[in-house]
RNA sequence: UUCCCGAUAGCUCAAUGGUAGAGCGCCUCGCUGUUAACGAGGAUGUUCAAGGUUCGAGUCCUUGUCGGGAAGCCA
């Protein structure tokens, strides 16, 4: 990393190097002493690279003071140690070209404090900020990490599709895609008319197919866009989302469980490990108590406790819940957040769920009643994972299929997979931005996403 | 989708039914190895939209649009 960038000149050991920057102002300061002080990000890191610009620099009247926050420059010069305090190092402009003007007067992005709100109606700016700089660079780091554990331990990226015919959880709104005209009712003809001559739609997983490759390949994972048209509106639903799907052969529900547990664990460390300054400022102006969270789940083991046990910590819990807690019912937002929060402080693995409020694709226990589900409840997020081992014995799973109501000719590929050669296997799905939020502490699931897609709202 | 809250200067927000305000940002000047710089002065308004009540509406009523919070569904 011999790049010439700000998070390089930042460092001590560039004193006496010559660089050239190119970033843009965050900030500009005059001193009388004869010179100006310029903040310049370039992406780099969180921190701004201290510039000093003489007066003696032959622009320096008629460009440099008319610098001001969002203008574009390159600036060559030297590093030095900084004889004030505040940062480490300073770069002693050499020259100062500015490449593009930001009218102080109409450029939306202010020096100081603007609302989440308000960015979001500048979604194509608002990376210029603190906030979503840290953001963006939390984020990449996230997906670096995924795509890393997954490759130290074998397992091969899959790209599964994202228009699809089938729909994977038998629940759930679902895009339809169609180059037919619906604004223009004379042209609509038949489905069979429409370019893949039958109705398909924007995946809402792909974990059906990404079950073929497991049961071929061993070890896969799929790591791409997903859509839901619910009309959710919350702090923790896009109808475009990222979602990361690993699914292995011959893994049972623990080593499932165990697979989660290791990789939350290693993308909590690489974040902490590798955006030291981003987390901090998410410590202190996003999140009081962050990075201790994080290091909490980091250093704990997962408790592991089954829905039926789960159903009997909350009923002697002596806490009072809006909803009703009984065996057979989904737990409620606020039953997580008890169990994660309140009494285990750490999180919580939950697993073997009645059948009757989990897919169809879930495999069955002995009992009858319960699926082999599994769901990674955190702190201060609730469930941040969702998994299960599949069910693989053919007769059983046609039988859930009915019972779900989907018709088994449908997934006639799908149940390929457990009549040649079948195994069992196991998987799990967690989506991004969700842990974005959980590793920044951002509380709005629109600001972890660069361009959110929630209902009635696509801008840009 | 349900419930609650909100919409006033570029931004964040004030304003008993009676003359439209402040802070920040911006501009000018001053000061300073400054760093959310500081001090003084200045410019800035279709009060979300459409109706209604009233002598008079930013304020009250109705509808709509947009935004936020909580819930449900889920990742």
């Amino acid at each position: 990393m011999a790049m010439e960038c700000v998070a390089s000149a930042r460092k001590a050991e560039s004193i006496g190097k010559k660089f050239t920057i190119k970033g843009w102002v965050r900030t500009r300061r005059d001193s009388k002493g004869g010179f100006s002080f310029l903040e310049i990000n370039d992406g780099s890191s969180f921190g701004n690279l201290q510039v000093i610009a003489n007066n003696t620099l032959q622009n320096y009247q008629t460009d440099i003071l008319k610098i001001g926050t969002g203008c574009s420059v390159v600036i060559e010069g030297v590093i030095k140690g900084s004889p004030a305090k505040g940062q480490e190092t300073e770069l002693v402009a050499d020259s100062v070209q500015v490449v593009g003007w930001a009218d102080p007067n109409t450029y939306t992005m202010q020096k100081k404090g603007h609302t989440f709100e308000y960015l979001r109606t500048q979604a194509h700016l608002r990376p210029r900020t603190n906030t979503f700089g840290a953001v963006a660079r939390v984020r990449n780091q996230i997906s670096k990490s995924i795509h890393d554990f997954f490759q130290e331990k074998g397992f091969l990226y899959i790209n599964t599709p994202i228009i699809t015919p089938s729909d994977c959880e038998g629940a759930g709104h679902m895009f339809r895609v169609t180059t037919l005209d619906f604004l223009n009712p004379k042209t609509i003809a038949k489905a069979e008319d429409d370019f893949f001559g039958k109705p398909v739609f924007l995946t809402v997983s792909g974990q059906l197919e990404g079950e073929t490759y497991a049961c071929a390949l061993g070890k896969i994972y799929t790591f791409g866009p997903t859509f839901r048209a619910e009309n959710s509106n919350t702090s923790r639903h896009l109808a475009e989302f990222w979602m990361v799907e690993p699914e292995v052969a011959f893994n049972d529900l623990i080593q499932n469980m165990d697979l989660a547990e290791s990789f939350i664990k290693r993308i909590i460390r690489d974040a902490l490990n590798q955006c030291g300054e981003d987390m901090q400022f998410f410590e202190e102006r996003i999140e009081k108590g962050l990075i201790q969270n994080l290091e909490l789940v980091l250093n704990k083991d997962f408790q592991r406790i089954s829905y039926t046990e789960a159903v009997e910590i909350l009923k002697n819990s002596g806490q009072t819940f809006e909803f009703e807690v009984a065996w057979g019912k989904d737990l409620q937002s606020e039953h997580e957040r008890y169990l994660a929060e309140k009494h285990f402080n750490g999180p919580v693995i939950l697993y073997d769920y009645p059948k009757e409020i989990k897919a169809f694709y879930m495999r069955l226990n002995d009992d009858g009643k319960t699926v082999r589900a599994m769901d990674v409840l955190v702190p201060r997020i609730g469930e941040i994972i969702g998994g299960s081992q599949r069910e693989e014995r053919l007769e059983i799973l046609e039988a859930r299929m009915q019972g779900a109501g989907l018709k088994p000719e449908d997934y006639w590929w799908y149940l390929d997979l457990r009549r040649f050669g079948g195994v069992p296997h196991a998987g799990f799905g967690l989506g991004l931005e969700r842990c974005v939020q959980f590793i920044t502490g951002m509380a709005n699931i629109r600001d972890v996403i660069p361009y959110p897609r929630t209902p009635g709202s696509a801008d840009f």
